[in-house]
DNA sequence: ATCATTATTATGCAAGTGTATAAATTTATG
DNA sequence: CATAAATTTATACACTTGCATAATAATGAT
């Protein structure tokens, strides 16, 4: 009857940070309940204390890498009254900046994505964070170019959304990938030039 | 001293197929050398007798796909004498359409991509694909550039390259991880569309 | 037909897997 | 301090894993 957690009792969320790098340099595969606690500087079997099985476990670090890239993306976009156009600018810098963009990201993403399709509560996890994103990137994209007075239509401002999402991804796997070819900026500098000739207005 | 091979011999390929199915459908984790061993409708011991081990079976399975895909990318593209426009366009065309537009391939890919970075020999078998697409995409542009007398640098059209590549990539993971959004060729006109808009060129 | 080679199965093994459970330790509270 | 609860470890177990090895079946050459 006591409310005796401990302060500082980090224990659940170092296990899934544990997780994360455990896949990262190991892959899903040898991420194993042994290693992942040998990352976390504990015993096995502590594991089972904060997580009822081992896929619990990963759908819970998979639901904290999405919330963190989701958090980033939405830096200094939610509660500001700038512009929309000002807002966009600021949605595509921060997802091609560190650390959306990172080899770490993408192959923690690469390595949560085949089980999307095979776990239905992994599938959902995904899908509630790719509703998120697109509900905050079309409406954007609409209202800029409604501030310029683009008359066109709701299908097509659909299309436009749907290119630049795709611009983002592609450079973002090829800017994670292949980090060494951009200079700091240069990614985003990419991103805002693609977005803008796709919505023909200058970012 | 006998080429005894029987004809119609083919088990490695029926393996590396069965690796393939197993993988797609079960996840790298699910594919363990029993169950593509079924996929295969044999025992697993027969295996061993085709690859010195679960590795190498692996690797060659990860080459297999790098090969059909960047062969359905080349369609119609390689020993034709067209000019450079119309060869880009079919470029993108095959690329954003089955089958490198799929499901599947975009779930084998990712399920390999984490080994790229663990097994040195995975490595290699990514940037020899690697390279081979970039070499096909970068001059296929500067020429189409040159043919429409833009004269932009080298480090421009270098620039357009990436651009336009993240955008391939980004409709591709689009369009196969949600395909039922698209209408038959919509996702590669969209390609089309983008590449256009980059290189202010109508393709 | 016989025999050597190739292809395939059957079986077993040591190591590693997730998980369960009890013991030990730490912490909070009277 | 004493004691109960919370946390962590230690250990064991049933099962799966990749791999080895011997036995069997199919095939080709003579």
């Amino acid at each position: 009857m006591s409310t005796k957690r401990r302060e500082g009792n980090n224990r659940r969320q170092e296990l899934i940070e544990a997780a994360l790098d455990c896949i990262e340099n190991e892959g899903l595969q040898g991420a194993t309940v042994r290693k992942v606690a040998d990352y976390a500087g504990v015993t096995n079997g502590l594991i089972r204390f904060y997580f009822s099985s081992k896929d619990e476990l990963i759908r819970a670090a998979y639901a904290a890498l999405l919330e963190k890239i989701y958090a980033s993306a939405r830096v200094n976009i939610e509660d500001s009254q700038l512009p929309a156009k000002e807002r966009l600018r600021r949605f595509i810098e921060a997802t091609l900046s560190f650390p959306i963009v990172s080899p770490r990201t993408v192959l923690l993403w690469a390595n949560f994505l085949p089980l999307t399709y095979i776990d239905e509560q992994m599938a959902a996890i995904r899908s509630d964070g790719y509703v998120e994103t697109t509900n905050i990137l079309q409406p954007l994209i609409k209202a800029t170019l409604e501030d310029h007075e683009q008359l066109i239509t709701d299908q097509e401002s659909a299309r436009s959304a749907v290119k630049i999402n795709a611009v983002i991804d592609g450079l973002w796997l090829e800017g994670s990938m292949a980090g060494y070819k951009f200079e700091n900026g240069e990614l985003a500098q990419m991103g805002l030039e693609t977005a803008s000739a796709i919505l023909a207005i200058e970012l």
